[in-house]
DNA sequence: TTGAAAGCGTTACCAT
DNA sequence: ATGGTAACGCTTTCAA
């Protein structure tokens, strides 16, 4: 069942099949009907891999994110269930890419064999090859989060570092004096990744700018990381009164780190941070956070390449997000 | 750069170096250096759209899960990313797809336009319409999960009557005698969803043979649900000791009825079920649960699709999974 | 308004 | 061991 049986079935060519289903030439009336009737008895669907190779576009977007090992988070999730669904209104459909770094074999394999037509990058980090890669290439591409120069470049995001400074003036003004900030794991700082830099240097700032005392803490992303750095934190200087985590992962274990220590929040000990809602409202109490938009930055991300892959050289837009803290009730009067 | 440039630039013709890239024909050492040079400079990589055209394979396998709007598990996260990791492996690409029935879009296009070689399905139901549908049309799949007829299909899953049904006596064998099943919402049951049909059955099979009083409740996927469903639980019988539950994401809000109802975990009140390891262990206590094996469930769905693709008459095969309940610090004696 | 035919980049069969 | 060429199924230009 292909267009060529399609068309000597209703009796016309397969150029007018083809228009007939295109619309970029006229067909009359009566031949479109007798078209459409053939196509629906056959359940007939063109073949998408002679579609791609007769006109250039695959109708795929590739989607970037880093391989398991480290655990995924929530957020991760939301990404790219909401770009997937948002791809599918524009006709695209998503292939998944686990790579780090540029020299990824299925990363190659989309790029290179021309698999998608352009892609969309998580888990971004301040230098980051692949951005570099893509660029060189002049590949079209939207990253979720912004590297260090990403004037000429589409990106959405959110402003870890006005979150973070945010969550930092709301402990602030609380009372509290001495506050730590959790963040993401060694390594990821050590490659650059975006939300753990920009959240720090929000943090630092903002608790310079208030007078604060201020201690930072990279932490592992798992539970039991997350109970090991509250101890740190306690041991470290006991009059610690709040956190900012920047560690969704870890915030079950802070939690309970600060249950073990006898800490009771929000009484004896004020949490904060970043992270996706629905999941701050797990947590007993729930947590006073700035919640992640990642359903619309999925969103928004889709439409910007979408825009980009139709309009080549358009200027490099991007989206900047500064969600509110969501007050719920793991902050209190220090 | 396509292979007709790197043919030219040998010297040799399109079919040498077609040759030469796959192996099925014996070539020269010396043309085949000087191809493998040419394809080095020029950086040359096959089209995948040609490719899959000339030879009807994309190499690219579906995976389908259903659409956002209710919240994704930690668990399908878990799928997707071991799911790619495995396709990676052997060469494939997958490509994601939201679909709840058979009549969706997104679902249409990766069938009809043949985009895939072969598909995974998630959340499956006890009578699918996809698995129907994929059957009648002769189409490759795995599920992750099992119909009720299971017979002639290939699939991997995890025994949830099973574990229910162990969650069930290792409460019983704590001295409790009156427990409570808290499953997934309404409508995933009444659209016959595989696990928790298969989850209420062992749980109520379970509880008759060690002769305990048991009431089974419906809880929306939310901190708020479970919160609300604990309540009800105490509410309709104030004696339940213990819950075993199939709901991972109304596990925070489990724990936070309980709490509110004055009922410390494990010393009041003991809760168990069913959930990925690394969530249970965010909760404190830490959960006392069967482990959801994702990342193995994922690796061993696409190692049976690609042996069905490469083997299409094979006889179908599948995994059931019997993980044991991990020990934690949710359940005490009675 | 429609048809014929030349691509798109591979693969694989048929020759030599 | 290698080359020529007809597929694969679609889109689009050129003609009528």
């Amino acid at each position: 069942m292909n267009i060529g049986e399609v068309a000597k079935r209703a009796g016309v060519s397969r150029s007018t099949v083809s228009y007939a289903l295109s619309g970029k030439r006229p067909v009359s009336e009566q031949t479109r009907r007798k078209i459409e009737q053939v196509i629906a008895d056959l359940g007939y669907r063109p073949n998408a891999s002679a579609r791609a190779l007769a006109n250039g576009r695959t109708s795929t977007l590739g989607l970037v994110f880093p391989p398991a090992g480290g655990h995924y988070t929530g957020m991760q999730l939301d990404f790219i269930g909401s770009v997937v669904e948002a791809a599918s209104a524009y006709d695209y459909d998503v292939t998944l890419s686990t790579s780090g770094m540029d020299s990824d074999r299925s990363f190659q394999r989309l790029l290179g064999e021309r698999r998608v037509d352009g892609a969309i990058l998580m888990e971004i980090r301040l230098e980051d090859d692949r951005v570099d890669h893509f660029t060189r290439v002049d590949f079209p591409f939207v990253t979720i989060g912004r590297t260090a120069h990403p004037e000429q470049t589409w990106w959405v995001g959110i402003d870890h570092a006005a979150l973070a400074a945010s969550c930092v003036r709301h402990l602030a003004d609380l009372g509290h004096r001495t506050v730590a900030l959790v963040n993401r794991p060694e390594h990821l700082l050590r490659v650059g990744y975006e939300s753990a830099h920009r959240g720090l240097e929000g943090f630092t700032k903002a608790a310079a700018e208030r007078g604060l005392t201020a201690r930072t803490y990279r932490c592992g992303d798992s539970a039991a990381a997350g109970e090991a750095c509250v101890a740190q934190i306690l041991h470290d200087d006991p009059t610690t009164t709040a956190l900012v985590t920047l560690n969704e992962a870890a915030l079950g274990g802070l939690y309970r780190g600060l249950a073990e220590a006898g800490r009771l929040v929000p009484h004896d000990f004020s949490v904060t941070g970043i992270a996706a809602g629905h999941w701050a409202e797990t947590m007993t109490p729930q947590l006073t956070a700035a919640d992640v938009p990642a359903a619309e930055l999925g969103r928004l991300a889709v439409e910007l390449l979408v825009e980009r892959l139709d309009h080549p050289d358009a200027t490099p837009r991007h989206h900047l997000l500064t969600p509110p803290i969501a007050l719920r009730a793991s902050t209190g009067p220090a």
